[in-house]
DNA sequence: CCACATTGAATGAACACTCATTCAATGTGG
DNA sequence: CCACATTGAATGAGTGTTCATTCAATGTGG
């Protein structure tokens, strides 16, 4: 049986331990899951996981700035930029709903504020830079004339970004239902917002 | 030295320990901060707090019941019923300004999630009690034709209070300052979210 | 004096992290 | 081919630390 067939252990551990650091930091909160809860859930020895990482917040670090790309490139990847403004709204808005149905783990785990203590120089910059083009984006439709101008490219994306974070948190804790009717009437009275 | 002076002892202990546990759990979050280190702030040994809480549990619930109803009193209080439905809808507004700008520990320690695994059934409770009314309040204006119906009034309050709650977080964060316009200009551009 | 409030060092539970040991995989001399 | 040596990833009991909680000692108003 010294075949050179692929190995049957997880080929990756590494990857094994974000994925578990994942679904327990989003279940539980990154303070309140000891390292051998993680180790049991990624099937791995406490030890292994140091193998890897050099310790908690270096892993909570790792694993925020992966998530935060893979966000950004499932929300903004590939937009058809000959889509008018509020098409392209939409599109957004849609993939936001898909990326908070889909990846319930990866949109909470960053929506927590839990793991803003361990974070470094380096994640909280990248935190920025997931901000700033969308920024520059809505002042250009302002330029427009497209998007109201009576407020700031910053307020008008802080009150979108907050309606929408704040249905998905309601529905999360059982306060709310949304139906695709909802979402898309949302949509559309977010769309007022920004047009005035 | 047995003089009948007024005591330089803080005289109600309890009320100093909840003051001090608001100001340091709004800063470090429930998890961050050690019995002891709150002793501290509270200008009280560390025993003290156990003779007037059962434990950091207990203290966590009794801290957040007190906040919230402060916060349910100071919204709701005393409003003019004789006024429309959109001065209303502004005076709210205000005091919820009023209310993140002059008390931001309260506000903040409310915001946090951190203390969720903390709280029992009355506290949890108790956050129901505070949004029933709020909902049957819009679900009248629904009836009378002010509000919108195409969106149930529960997805209209989530609307509301997520743009407000995400424009305070973004200032708390440093994204952001908020100019008296902009918040006259937020609060106008919920209501006409509300009215559609 | 006494009843009781106050205190902070002591306690043990729980945690992040380490390291001596294991063992499957691979290398190698015969 | 095989018996045995070598390797280093993997392991989980062990270590030191931190924390919530306790309690013996001390302080104090009546």
């Amino acid at each position: 049986m010294t075949t050179k067939a692929p190995l049957p252990r997880i080929k990756d551990k590494r990857q094994a331990i974000l994925s578990a650091a994942l679904k327990v930091f989003a279940e539980g909160g990154v303070n309140g899951v000891p390292m051998p809860a993680l180790a049991e859930q990624a099937q791995v020895g406490t030890g292994t996981i140091y193998r890897y990482f050099s310790s908690k917040e270096a892993l909570v670090n790792e694993l925020f700035r992966e998530q935060r790309q893979f966000k950004r490139d499932l929300l903004f990847e590939g937009l058809d930029h000959n889509l008018s403004a509020h098409e392209q709204f939409a599109v957004v808005w849609q993939r936001m709903i898909r990326y908070s149905r889909e990846h319930p783990d990866t949109y909470r785990f960053l929506e927590m504020q839990d793991h803003r203590p361990y974070l470094d120089e380096q994640s909280l910059q990248l935190e920025q830079t997931f901000f700033a083009p969308l920024v520059a984006r809505y002042r250009l439709y302002q330029q427009q004339g497209v998007y109201r101008s009576d407020l700031r490219a910053e307020v008008l994306l802080a009150m979108v970004w907050g309606t929408f974070a704040n249905l998905v948190k309601c529905e999360r804790e059982g306060l709310l239902v949304l139906q695709s009717e909802d979402l898309k009437a949302a949509c559309e009275t977010c769309w007022s917002m920004l047009t005035g």
